[in-house]
DNA sequence: AGGCGCTTGTGAAGGCGTGCACAAATCGCG
DNA sequence: CGCGATTTGTGCACGCCTTCACAAGCGCCT
């Protein structure tokens, strides 16, 4: 059993990083978590009506420090002006196009249950450069079902369909016992991103990037912290003052 | 990683006992996030019939690299037998007991929207260690809706409530516009973990942890490995290996 | 009892990421 | 036209994390 462990860094000592031949630059993996959220923030500015904005600014409205947000955009070249910041809208364009948003990517949505359904109904998607084009589903009693103007087709089609709308990234919403299965499907359809919601680990051929989200280890580290926290209150003193309120406020 | 960072250590040289009276060794936090899945893939193999387990084995169900895994579980103390591996049940109560799952721990979940009624559907909850105890939104026609056994509460009464029935977590789905006024009202309201789905940064005090889960980021993490992947593809010959080519930057 | 194979636990090395601190660059203004 | 205020871009040091490699420990078989 091979589980393959998307991204590089697999074994080590073999071909090495991959990835040093594109057209860009290599970035950090840090750095390209975090440009997502460089976006967000950029786009409400550019909203509130912010023409450019400094880089102390903008580390603020994501959550970061500031050098290490310099040092982020640095990677994508110089952007910025010394003395005055960044010209936002020109950030955005640049931030878009090294994520690759500038073409809007077909996406494809498997398993329409519970949180298939919600996923399928998200508005948050179309608004940061992708399209669900298509949802699949095992269940003869889900196929046929209209879903925010979708058809839902059985998984059977695929392999067909995702050729036709030339869908790239694929998002698993099924049991995790169908997970393996439908990533298998996906993989064979020429589908080389998943994001996938089952609680399990994916085995895919390198080359295909997997990324998952599980609720249950998000509650679980916060436990964690709980318990820890609530060790540490054993002592006295107990709760400092807190009633009062919040006390931060979200600069700029 | 979400913005606010928990790590106290100040200075650091802990020889050893340090200020920190926690009942815990310091875990990093990379071992704190990998223990969920080592805990997922543990149950699933003591299902499957297993009573002891090799690092490698475990590894594997969990998708790590089994050097990583024992460092990790070093850190919780010596659990294994050498020769054999380590004992399933024991393994599973030890990281329960880390994580303070002994204690089925009360979450409650703000905004009934797309995403919470999935969320309130979510069966993996239960299973494991947290119990869905109150449901809240501001939309006086979800007031008073009952979903999976509970009843959709005022958001003002949360504060009554939170304290009632202990809640420890709050989940936030609401719209990224209502995501601060939560957070606040949480806060107050004693909670001291937030789980936020709402694309946004939250500003809380120290003391208080938060994780964030965002779908768009995760679509455009993948975006770029899909936009990195296809100009790779783009040059003559294809094949994986890193023949000649050197890296070239983009012009600007 | 002793040897042998297997597995854990860990020391050490290297890579990665972070944040400080500062020189370089640019703008606005007198 | 030059000067000061401001902000970027980055060299550097440090700490965390990962990974290798191996000695120590354990059980089983002869
Ligand atoms: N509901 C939540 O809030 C939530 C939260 C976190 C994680 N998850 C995970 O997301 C997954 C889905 O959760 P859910 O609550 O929507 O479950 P669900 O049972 O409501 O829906 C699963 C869907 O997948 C379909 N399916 C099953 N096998 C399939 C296959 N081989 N091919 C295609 N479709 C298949 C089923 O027909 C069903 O429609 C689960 O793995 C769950 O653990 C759910
Ligand atoms: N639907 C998804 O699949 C999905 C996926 C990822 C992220 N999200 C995010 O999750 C959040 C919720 O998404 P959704 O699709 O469920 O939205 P939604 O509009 O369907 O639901 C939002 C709910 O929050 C309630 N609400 C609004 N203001 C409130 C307040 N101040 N206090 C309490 N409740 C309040 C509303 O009454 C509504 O019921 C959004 O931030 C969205 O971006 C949703």
């Amino acid at each position: 059993m091979s589980q393959q462990r998307h991204g590089n860094t697999p074994g080590n000592a073999d071909g090495g990083r991959a990835g040093s031949v594109t057209a860009f630059p290599d970035l950090p993996e840090a750095t390209i978590a975090r440009l997502p959220e460089y976006l967000r923030a950029l786009h409400n500015l550019g909203e509130a009506g912010a023409d450019t904005v400094s880089s102390e600014g903008l580390a603020a409205a994501a959550g970061v420090n500031s050098a290490k947000l310099r040092k982020d955009l640095s990677h994508l070249g110089s952007y910025g002006t010394r003395g005055v910041g960044y010209d936002v809208a020109l950030l955005i364009d640049q931030i878009e196009y090294v994520l690759g948003l500038d073409q809007r990517r077909a996406v494809c949505l498997v398993g329409l249950g519970n949180l298939g359904h919600a996923l399928a109904g998200y508005d948050g998607f179309a608004s940061r450069g992708f399209k669900i084009v298509a949802l699949f589903d095992a269940d003869p009693s889900k196929v046929g079902e209209e879903i925010q103007g979708l058809i839902v087709r059985h998984i059977e089609e695929l392999g067909r369909v995702a050729v036709e709308e030339n869908i790239a990234i694929g998002v698993i919403a099924t049991p995790a016992g169908a997970a393996q299965a439908v990533a298998d499907v996906l993989v064979d359809a020429g589908v080389t991103s998943i994001l996938n919601f089952a609680p399990c680990v994916l085995s895919v051929p390198s080359g295909v990037d997997v990324r998952k989200v599980d609720l249950a280890i998000e509650l679980q580290i916060l436990s964690f912290h709980e318990h820890r926290k609530a060790s540490l209150t054993a002592l006295p003193g107990g709760r400092s003052a807190t009633a009062a309120g919040n006390q931060e406020a979200v600069g700029s």
